[in-house]
This record gives structure tokens, C-alpha cells and sequence, in this order.
DNA sequence: CTTTGAGATC
């Protein structure tokens, strides 16, 4: 049979004109129907001798003749027969072709799946896999396993390892195409199938190539299994390329190993190959990324010295540190350098200035750089858009984040996913949930999938709305999606549930995670410590120790936090000693924390103990420290102190906030001097808040001063300054007591109708006091107002207003006092 | 193999 079909291609003068014009013999109807005219022109002589045999291919054959009237077959006829043959039949075709002669195999395996959309099995596949591997033409042989696996998908490692070892075994070049196949498994972002794949050759002694290894290594450059890989590459003693240097370099730098990346880069650099400009880059860019951006510098400079020339890649990457640490004008220096050697800035550039200037708040600035951009002769693209997009959206401004969206789908850019989140954050930010909600059913429906980010901002969002049954359900997609939800996602919904209070099912939320990370904890912890379950906080804390993760400052301060507030001062401080031991750096919020309850407690000496070890341990201060210290001072009168405190905390150039003036007038105000506190005020130009107000009348009424306290109420309707409810509260409760109960009366009146929502509370509040004075008529006045608010008098109340009826002899009020009572359900008859 | 843009506990 071989021999015949040998005979056959060989001997055929069309074949040999087709091949020496170089055509395809099978794309072009005219010639793959000459093509098969000639096979079956042959056929009576093959079938004499294949008579009696079940060979595939001879069935074949003689297929070929059906449709070969006149020794002609039509292009529409060839497309028939090919269509009407199995996988099976062509791979025997092809096979047989294979051996004669690979080019015309080549031919024919492309000819079928391009013109006529057949599907090659996986055997006549991986069997051009090794033909081309044979020839070397290793381009192509990456093309074929790239269409494969995308085909594949992932998990699809074992299936096609087998069909290797199965079905060739021995064939001569295996050991390339399986090296190939884990190659392009790494490189398709199918890194266990790659892993699966080498796996095999480690058992078949087949030795991977340092291609595949950079490939593998790049893709794990995040993960921890890159030493292992790395170690193996070591041990199998192949020659590692420049590649494997970077790359190595590169994961050094992604897991914050600075000191190892630089050792490891003195250690390679100019010893095998010349030093690599890649090398610089990718080394600089970790440094920058950690904040390092001085010792990148140095780098930059080494570059020369190595007689390394910057690329655009090098002054980027500067440029982009440069800005990120807020030295715009610095990141400018650089760019007149860069124009200075020659070295064309590219769109990246101009986009990296440009968020330059926008993490400055300088809008105007980012869009003179994309002018000077356009200048160049550079249009912007995704990235700029989204950096304009996010400038816009960090001051909520959605109309002009919405109008560059329009204008770059206007010119002809597609929509990123990156560009859809910020205008998703940006309707969140905006805390337009719905509308969100709305984006990001849009999102799903297009092209470009929704992320664990876009999700990630969509469940953050709902959760700060308090919308959590809805960011559960997005929450419970995100999971049936097969998205790996990582604890920024978790910690959202927990973060939220606590906040909320719903400590109990943030609890159970928590619970149904396989918590491995502190995050998670440290939010679960400080969910307990901020309604004060001391015992949970500390049971967690427990977990976190037997699990083998390492505490955080921030687990810490929550169970600092948590002991004061049950008043353990001692455990607390403790604490403090445990976190110092085990290494970890107190912040100003630890020492505030006990501060703050020490100073509850009366006791400003440990308060400035503490303060001085903060001092010694080089832990600034912050404007909330300053206030407890304030605080504790003016809670005993030591108002010198307090005021000396506000000073130190000027000097240091700690800018006091409206809390630390209030903390100071109420200070005034406890030692009845509300006239320092006016001066005080005066003196500092301060706005005074509705606290302060609060304060002030507060202030007045403690010194007895109606009149004053009147008359800062009457100023500040004068001037339409709205007074809070407590300052209502406040005022009324002076007049009950010691002023005039129909002043106390009309400002109840006010108070109501400023729309402040009334309750019970406040009802029995002023009714008691009218009561205990025996202002009978303006009992009446309020009662009347409370049942028109249909609010029921509670029994206590009732009590309090029959006996001040009966003392007053007014007995029909009693009568319809009880008439009421009974119509509310008080009292049975 | 290297550069830019989005979310993020106390």
C-alpha cells in the first residue's frame, strides 16, 4: 500500500508541477480537484492489489472514485467527501501522507481546517506537532499547541499527556513537543496543567527547556512555588538565560524581598552575560514600588556606569516613583532629561505624569500633560481615560467622569474593565448603589466580564449602604462564578455586619470562612471590641495564636481597646509590654487608647507617663492624642495644663480640629466661665459648630445665666443657625427648673416644629420637670401636643401629672387625665 | 523578562 501511494505522488507529473510552482494543493478548488482526480485516476491499480485487505485507507480510495466521475471532482464534491469522512478516516489519510511526504501532510491538515472548517483530532494534531518539531519550525509547532489548548481550556493537562504517551511514544521528536506543550501551558496562564505536564517528563527523563522553565517561573512569580522551580532549574545544571535572571528578580521584588532582589542582582550581573537593561528596569521598578525611589536612583546612575543605555522602560519607570512619592517636579526633570538623550517618551509616559499630577489633586495639570501628549503626536488611550476618569471620580464628580467615558468610545477605544470600575467606584463613592447595581449588570452583559474587583467594589458598596442582603447576593454570584474572592471581598461584608452592630452574623459570616488571614481577624476582633465582648475579642485573639498567624498592631489596638472599655487597665497595659516583646511597633492610636482610659479614671499621671514613652519610642502624636490629654485636664479643672497641651500640640504643627475646641470651651464652660470661652473662641476665629453651640448654652444654663443663653438662642435665629436637639433639650430643661415654664413651653413648641423627631423620652423629660414645679397649665399644653403626635403617656408620667393635678385641686384634668389613661390601655376597669 | 489606571481592616 505505501509503496503504491509512494508510486502514486511520485510518479504523478501533476504533483510534481504543483510542487514545483510551490502551490497549495488542496485551497485552491482548480488544484485539489486535480489533486484528487489524480489519486483516483489511480485507483483501479490500487484496488487490484487491496482487494481482499480492511485497510482505512483503501475505503477511502475508493470513496474518492465515487465522486470521481470523469476523473474530475468538483470543488463542491471535494467539500462533500471531506465532510462526509469521520475524524478517524482523515487522521488515516493524513497519517499515511505523513509518511510519504510531511509537506504535503502539512498542507493537507491546514487545507482541511482552514477551508473546510474541520476539526482535526487530537492524534493528527500532536502527530503535525512532531513534523514540525522535527523540522525545527518551532514558531509553528508553538502556533498549533496555542490553538489546541485554547481549545482545551485548562484541567486539561492528564487527557492530553496520555494521548502523548500513548500514541507517541516513540516517536523520535517527543520529548520536543511534550517540552512545548508545558511551555505553552505556562505561557496560556494554565499553570497547574503546565506544572501536571512536567510532572510526566520528570517521570519520562525528558529534560525541559529553560524556555519553559522562564515561562513557568514567570507565571508563579507571585506565589511561593517559584523557589521550587527555581531550585529544580539549579539542579538539572541548564544553562539559565538572562531571562531567568530578571524574572528571578522580578519575584524577588513581587514578595518584597528588596535585599535579596539587589544581592541577587550584584550577584549575576555582569558575570555570564552583559549587563541587561531589563535587569535595571525590572529591579528599579521594585524599589520605586516599595518606596525606595533613592536607592533606584543610584540604580539609574549604575546603568551608565555599566555602560547600560536608560530606555524608555528605565526613565518610566523613575519617572512613575518619582510621582507616586509626590515629587512631580522632580518625575518633570527627569522627562527633559529623557528628551535630552534621545530617548522618545511613549504614551505610558505621559500617562504616568499625568497621574502625577492628579494624585496632587491637580486636575488642570494632568490635562495639560495628555496635551502635550497630543502634541507628540500620541493619542491617549485606555489608561489615560481611566486616570482622568479616576480624578474626576475621587471628587464625586460622575457627569464628567460619564462625558470622557463617552469620548473615548467615541474614538474608537474599547471600554476596559478598568475604566467600567472607576466609573463604578465613582457611583458608589457617590453612594449610588442602585445605579451601580445598574453599571454592573451592563458590565456582565458585555464583552469584558466583571472582576473580583468590580465585584469587590459592588459588595463594598452595598455593605457601606447597609444593603447587605444584596451584597450577599452579589456576593453568593461572585462564588458561582468560580471567582477567588480574596479577603479584601470577605472583609468588606464582615467590616460592615460590625460596624452595623450585627456582630452576631458578622460571627457566623466569619465562621463559614477558612480564615487564614489576619485581615480577617483583625476585623472580626475589633467587631467585638467596639461593643466591648472582652471575651470573644480575646477567644479570637486565641485562634489567631494556635493557628500559627502572627498578630498585628491593629489586632492589638482592638483588644487595648476592648480591655479599657471594660475598664481592665491593667491587662491593658500589659498588652502594650506583649506587643513591644513580640516586636511589633506601638502606633499612636495604642498609646491613645490607654491614654484615654486612664484618664477616665482620673489618672494624668500615667496619661503623661505614657505620653513620654510614646515620645521616647519615636511614635508621633496625633490630634486625637492631644484631646485625651486635653480632656483629662479640663475634666479636673487643670485648664492652665489643658491649654498648655493645645499649645504643644501647635507647635508641632498638629492643626487642632473642632473637637479639640470644643473639648476646650466645654473645659471653660465646666469651671462656669463661658465669658473665657467666648474669648477663646474670638481669639482662635473659630466656627463654631452645633456641638459647640450645644456647649455654650449648656454652659450658660450650669451658671444660671437664662438671660445669656436666651439671648445667644435669639442671635443665633437671627442669624437662621439651626440649634441641634440637645441644645432644645438643654435650654428647655433650665427654664423648667429655675426660669419660666411658658418660655419652656414655646421653645418646646419651636423645637417640634424646627421638624426634630419628639419621642416619649423627651415628652416625659419636660412634663416631669413642669410637673415637680407645678405648672399645671403647661402639663396640659405638652400633654395635649404628645397625644397630637399620638404618643401615649407611659405610667410613670401619669403618676407624676395626677399628683400635680391634685395638688393644684384641678380635678377635672385628673378626670380627663384618667379618661385618657383608660383609652390607652393604662388602666382596666 | 521590565513601565501607567480601579477596591482595601484599626
Amino acid at each position: 500500500m505505501l509503496n503504491h501511494l509512494l508510486l502514486l505522488l511520485h510518479s504523478r507529473t501533476t504533483i510534481l508541477y504543483l510542487k514545483s510552482l510551490r502551490l497549495n494543493y488542496f485551497t485552491s478548488p482548480i488544484i485539489s480537484r486535480r489533486f484528487f482526480s489524480a489519486l483516483a485516476a489511480q485507483y483501479d491499480s490500487i484496488d487490484t492489489s487491496f482487494t481482499n485487505t480492511s485497510d482505512p485507507v483503501k475505503e477511502i480510495l475508493r470513496g474518492f472514485n465515487t465522486f470521481g466521475t470523469n476523473n474530475f471532482l468538483s470543488c463542491n464534491q471535494f467539500q462533500t467527501l471531506i465532510s462526509s469522512l469521520n475524524t478517524h478516516q482523515i487522521d488515516w489519510i493524513f497519517y499515511y501522507l505523513r509518511s510519504l511526504d510531511e509537506n504535503s501532510a502539512l498542507l493537507f491538515f491546514n487545507s482541511i481546517q482552514n477551508e473546510h472548517g474541520f476539526r482535526h483530532s487530537r492524534v493528527s494534531e500532536f502527530a503535525v506537532c512532531h513534523i514540525l518539531a522535527g523540522k525545527l519550525r518551532l514558531k509553528d509547532l508553538r502556533q498549533v499547541l496555542t490553538k489546541m489548548l485554547e481549545d482545551q481550556g485548562p484541567g486539561s493537562g492528564p487527557f492530553l499527556c496520555e494521548l502523548l504517551e500513548n500514541s507517541f511514544k516513540d516517536w523520535k521528536f517527543t520529548y520536543m513537543v511534550w517540552d512545548m506543550l508545558a511551555n505553552v501551558y505556562a505561557k496560556s496562564e494554565m499553570v497547574h496543567d503546565a506544572l501536571v505536564v512536567l510532572d510526566k517528563m520528570r517521570d519520562l527523563n525528558f529534560q525541559a527547556s529553560i524556555s519553559t522553565y522562564n515561562n513557568l517561573m514567570h507565571n508563579l512569580r507571585h506565589t511561593d512555588m517559584i523557589w521550587e522551580i527555581y531550585n529544580e532549574v539549579r539542579a538539572s545544571g541548564i544553562p539559565q538565560s538572562m531571562y531567568t535572571y530578571t524574572i528571578f528578580i522580578n519575584s524577588l521584588c513581587k514578595h518584597s524581598r528588596l535585599k535579596d532582589a539587589v544581592d541577587f542582582f550584584r550577584k549575576t550581573t555582569g558575570k555570564e552575560f552583559r549587563p541587561c537593561v531589563v535587569s535595571f528596569n525590572t529591579l528599579m521598578s521594585g524599589l520605586c514600588n516599595m518606596g525606595f525611589v533613592d536607592v533606584a536612583k543610584s540604580f539609574f546612575c549604575m546603568m551608565y556606569k555599566c555602560a547600560v543605555l536608560p530606555d524608555c522602560y528605565s526613565y518610566n519607570t523613575l519617572i512613575h516613583g518619582l510621582c507616586t512619592v509626590g515629587s512631580v517636579e522632580e518625575a518633570l526633570n527627569f522627562y527633559e532629561d529623557m528628551l535630552g538623550n534621545g530617548v522618545e517618551p511613549d504614551v505610558v509616559t505621559y500617562n504616568i505624569l499625568a497621574n502625577g499630577f492628579r494624585l496632587l489633586g491637580s486636575m488642570n495639570g494632568a490635562y495639560v500633560v495628555v496635551e502635550n501628549m497630543r502634541l507628540k503626536g500620541l493619542s491617549p488611550n485606555q489608561v489615560t481615560y481611566a486616570i482622568l476618569m479616576c480624578g474626576h471620580c475621587r471628587s464625586g464628580n460622575i457627569e464628567e467622569v460619564m462625558k470622557l467615558k463617552e469620548q473615548m468610545l467615541a474614538q474608537g477605544l474599547q471600554r476596559s474593565r478598568v475604566c467600567d470600575n472607576v466609573v463604578l467606584s465613582c457611583l458608589c463613592r457617590c453612594g449610588n448603589a442602585n445605579e451601580a447595581l445598574r453599571l454592573f449588570n451592563e458590565i456582565e452583559a458585555s464583552g469584558v466580564k466583571a472582576d473580583l474587583m468590580s465585584y469587590s467594589i459592588l459588595v463594598h458598596e452595598l455593605c457601606k449602604e447597609g444593603k447587605i442582603k444584596m451584597a450577599m447576593q452579589v456576593y453568593r454570584k461572585m462564588q458561582s462564578k468560580g471567582i477567588i474572592i480574596n479577603s479584601y471581598a470577605h472583609g468588606a461584608i464582615l467590616s460592615s455586619l460590625c460596624k452595623r452592630g450585627r456582630v452576631v452574623e458578622a460571627r457566623k459570616f466569619f465562621n463559614t470562612l477558612a480564615v487564614s488571614e489576619i485581615l480577617l481577624y483583625n476585623i472580626m476582633i475589633d467587631g467585638y471590641a467596639k461593643i466591648g465582648l472582652v471575651d470573644e475579642a480575646v477567644q479570637l485573639f486565641g485562634e489567631i495564636i494556635d493557628s500559627g498567624l502572627t498578630p498585628t498592631i491593629s489586632t492589638y489596638n482592638s483588644l487595648i481597646y476592648v480591655f479599657c472599655k471594660n475598664e481592665k487597665l491593667d491587662e491593658a497595659k500589659g498588652l502594650l509590654q506583649n506587643l513591644i516583646i513580640h516586636g511589633l511597633v506601638p502606633t499612636a492610636m495604642t498609646y491613645t487608647a490607654l491614654m484615654d482610659a486612664y484618664s477616665r479614671k482620673g489618672n494624668m499621671d500615667v496619661v503623661l507617663q505614657l505620653f513620654s514613652e510614646m515620645e521616647r519610642n519615636d511614635v508621633p502624636p496625633t490630634v486625637v492624642t492631644y484631646t485625651v490629654i486635653i480632656k483629662g485636664f479640663c475634666e479636673q479643672r487643670r485648664l492652665r495644663q489643658a491649654l498648655q497641651a493645645f499649645d504643644d500640640m501647635q507647635t508641632r504643627g498638629l492643626i487642632p480640629d473642632q473637637i479639640v475646641y470644643n473639648t476646650l470651651i466645654q473645659g471653660f464652660c465646666e469651671v462656669k466661665d463661658t465669658g473665657a470661652a467666648k474669648r477663646f473662641l474670638i481669639l482662635h476665629n473659630i466656627q463654631p459648630s452645633p456641638v459647640t453651640y450645644n456647649i455654650l448654652i449648656s454652659g450658660l444654663c450650669m451658671e444660671q445665666n437664662l438671660t445669656g443663653a436666651d439671648t445667644l438662642l435669639g442671635t443665633l435665629r437671627n442669624l437662621d443657625i439651626a440649634l441641634t436637639k440637645t441644645a432644645y433639650s438643654t435650654i428647655i430643661k433650665a427654664h423648667c427648673v429655675k426660669g419660666s415654664a411658658s418660655k419652656a413651653v414655646m421653645l418646646f413648641n419651636e423645637m417640634r416644629d424646627m421638624g426634630h423627631e419628639i419621642s416619649i423620652r423627651d415628652y416625659s423629660a419636660v412634663i416631669n420637670r413642669l410637673c415637680k414645679a407645678c405648672h399645671i397649665d403647661e402639663v396640659k399644653i405638652i400633654l395635649r401636643l404628645m397625644l397630637l403626635d399620638r404618643i401615649s403617656p407611659d405610667q410613670d408620667m401619669c403618676v407624676e401629672m395626677i399628683k400635680a393635678f391634685c395638688r393644684g385641686g384641678d380635678k377635672s384634668s385628673v378626670f380627663e387625665l384618667f379618661a385618657e389613661m383608660i383609652k390607652s390601655g393604662i388602666v382596666f376597669i
